[in-house]
This record gives structure tokens, sequence and C-alpha cells, in this order.
RNA sequence: GCUGGAGUUGAGCAAUUGGUUAGCUCCGCAGACUGUAAAUCUGCCGCCUUUGGCUAUGUAGGUUCGAGUCCUAUCUCCAGCA
């Protein structure tokens, strides 16, 4: 997608990840070429993940307690991370907020899951302790060389247990971070307690990010309910590159045979640019003829999907009808 | 007309010297995807009453304990020759 793309169908900001920008183009590169938002022609607010979430992802990771080892995924060099090359490298990269580097849990609520979660969730709040020391020292650098100054969020962890979110809350609430990640999470339903947990102890005034989250419409009515202000998620791009598309009735797999003579839009009620020019029919063709477009006209239509319901839920808030408007979206949605 | 070669699922191909192969890749059908190793992955894809069973290799016979494979006839296609 191009940035106008991004522009035209209401997307505020963009999130990186410095996992895979160290790999390539190399954080050095981004930082000499004028920082992230310069580099890709994007004139707002970006956001970079700390690349503590590849620990989860990628195979083969050695976990310390200084930092991991790992194997990049291109060329198989070998390769490390701590908490202040996570921020050197997201300083070098240059986005506005940045994400303290942590160490996600896996899910589950057994014996030792919770072992697990204990273990992880002491090395995340050591982490993040040196991650706003690094930071700390990094902006303090660019006040001496008039740069502008970048955000640290805090994430916090605990996995499905609420005694741990509640003490990685209380943790972070008391440092001086700029915001707060929410980590870990992966069912809006399940979690709801927990978010809400969390978000009472978190302070008011400072911004929470739904690390991850947005795969499902509902996630987005859960979390901004109870206090997230930004999401990033994967799942809307990489969905419409796998040909599931976001309608107010549900979702759709447009490759699917019912769809190959329908020349109706993906739905009538988007207002998206491929809703405005383009059949079901022509996109399914598109798709199986493994023609990029496909994906482009795809991503467009999810992302303006995600965030003009995001959009409407800010009308209802105003309008003080939230919660009406939450129930009609869900219940036709699912 | 003669000579040679080839016919296996919608397509393209495997299947040891006659010995467990209804095998592979596409296509097709469906599902999944949550801080991006993902334009990816998974299942199904001859028939049935499906933890199994049955029937297949152009067609009709034959040899053999056993045939996609060997033999005979025949049909179709390809190449060369006339």
């Amino acid at each position: 997608m191009t940035i106008n793309q991004i522009s035209d169908l209401g997307g505020q900001s963009i999130l990186a990840n410095t996992y895979h920008l160290i790999l390539q183009p190399g954080s050095d590169l981004v930082a000499a070429s004028g920082g992230l938002a310069k580099f890709m022609g994007f004139d707002g607010p970006t956001f970079t993940d700390s690349g503590g979430f590849q620990i989860m992802s990628l195979p083969k990771v050695k976990i310390t307690e200084t930092g991991v080892e790992f194997r990049s995924h291109i060329d198989g060099s070998k390769l490390s991370m701590t908490p202040k090359s996570s921020m050197v490298a997201q300083h070098q990269i240059g986005a506005d907020i940045h994400m303290a580097f942590d160490y996600p849990v896996g899910y589950g609520d057994t014996d030792t899951a919770r072992a697990n979660a204990e273990k992880t969730l002491k090395i995340t709040h050591d982490w993040a302790l040196q991650s706003l020391y690094h930071h700390q020292k990094l902006n303090q650098n660019h006040e001496k060389n008039h740069e502008p100054l970048q955000a640290l969020y805090g994430v916090v962890q605990g996995g499905e247990f609420q005694d741990l979110r509640e003490a990685s809350a209380k943790f972070f609430a008391e440092l001086d971070f700029d915001g707060y990640g929410i980590g870990g999470m992966y069912d809006a339903r399940k979690c709801e307690n927990l978010l809400v947990f969390q978000n009472q102890i978190l302070p008011e005034s400072k911004p929470r990010h739904w690390l991850g989250m947005g795969a499902e419409p509902i996630d987005l009515f859960v979390g901004i309910e109870n206090g997230i202000d930004t999401f990033d998620c994967v799942a809307p791009t990489r969905q419409a590159r796998n040909g599931a598309l976001y309608t107010y009735d549900g979702r759709i797999n447009i490759t699917n045979a019912r769809f190959t003579r329908d020349f109706s839009p993906i739905d009538s009620e988007c207002d998206c640019y491929t809703c405005a020019n383009y059949t079901r029919s022509y996109i399914q063709h598109l798709f199986k003829a493994k023609e990029i477009l496909a994906c482009t006209l795809a991503s467009i239509h999810n992302e303006r999907f995600v965030v003009r319901t995001v959009e409407q839920i800010r009308d209802s808030i105003t309008s003080n009808t939230f919660h009406e408007f939450k129930e009609a979206f869900l219940k036709r949605y699912y």
C-alpha cells in the first residue's frame, strides 16, 4: 500500500518492527535516511515495536537474563538483542513512540504456565527498567543535539493471571513511562476482565496501546470500552492478502465459488476505494490470477473497515450511544 | 497405407526387472490467520454405508500366483515415410 492509500482510508499512524528493520535495511540506514517516517515518505506519527514479540515467534531463540540470541531468518547470521540494543536501534529508526523490550509469555493457565509467567514477568520488569534507563540517556543526547525527543511505552505482561497482571500494572504505573503497551493478550472476550483490571491501575492520564490486537471487531469495542487508545494488528492486511474480507455481516473468503458471478461490491455499505470501484467477481479473479493488485485492493478494504469502525465508535461515544452501537454491530457481524 | 512412439483423475506427470501405488504437482472445493520468517498454511479433491471397503490405467481378450508394465486384436493421438 502507498502512503496515499493509507491516508485516504483514514489511517493516522504506522507501526514498524525493530527486529525486521535491524535485519533489513539496518537501523543505521534508516537513521541516515532521516528516520522511519521520512524513509517511507509518511508525514504522521509512527511507532516501533521493540522486537520482544519475536522472542515468542522465532524458533531456536536462546533467552538469557541479559537478552536474546537468535538467527536471522534472512541469512542465518547469529544476532542478539538486549534492552539496550533495542533502545539504540529504536532511537536510530526514530519512531515517535517506542516500546520497552519485553518478554511475552505463552498462553495457558496450568501450574507450569503460571511458573513460566512469573519467571518471564520478572525478566520483563528487569528489562523495562533497563529500557527506560537507556531511553532516557538517548533522549538526553537528542536534547543536547537539539533533536526531537521520543516517547517510550512500558509493556505490561502477566499471562492469564490476574494477580500477575495487577503486579505488573502497579510496577509500571509507578515508573516514568510516557504510555503503556498491554502485551500477551489474544482473545478480547477472554481477556476483558484482565484489561479492565489493568486499566484501573494504569494512570488514566497516559495513553494505552493494545499490542497486536484488532483481528476481530470485538477487539476494538472491548478495547476502547476499557480504556485502550491505540491498536496495532497484522491481521487486517494479512487476512486481506489471503482473501479474507470483512463485511458488516461477517467475514467472507472472496475466493469462494459463490462470488464468481457476484458483481456487487465487497460490502455495499462500505465507503472504501475498493468498494466504490470494484466487484467481488473482479477481486476474486485477481486473487485466482495471483495478481498483486488483489492484495492491495483487499488491504485497502480491510483497513478501511477497521478505521471506519473506530470512527463510528468514536461518534457513538460522542452521541452517548456506544452500548447500543456495540450491541447492534456485534450482533450483526457475528 | 506403412513404420515407430504414446494412451494412468479436470490438466501435466510418477509407479524399480511382472511384486503393497489411487502416488506427486497444478487446477478445483472449503477452512484458518491477532505486537508480520505468512501474496501463507491446513484439509478435501475416482466411488461408497469412510478408524474402513470397492473399482480403476483407451477398449476387448489372453499369459501369470500376481499385469499400468508382457502377448493378441482393436480404437484414438503424435512423428516420420508413402
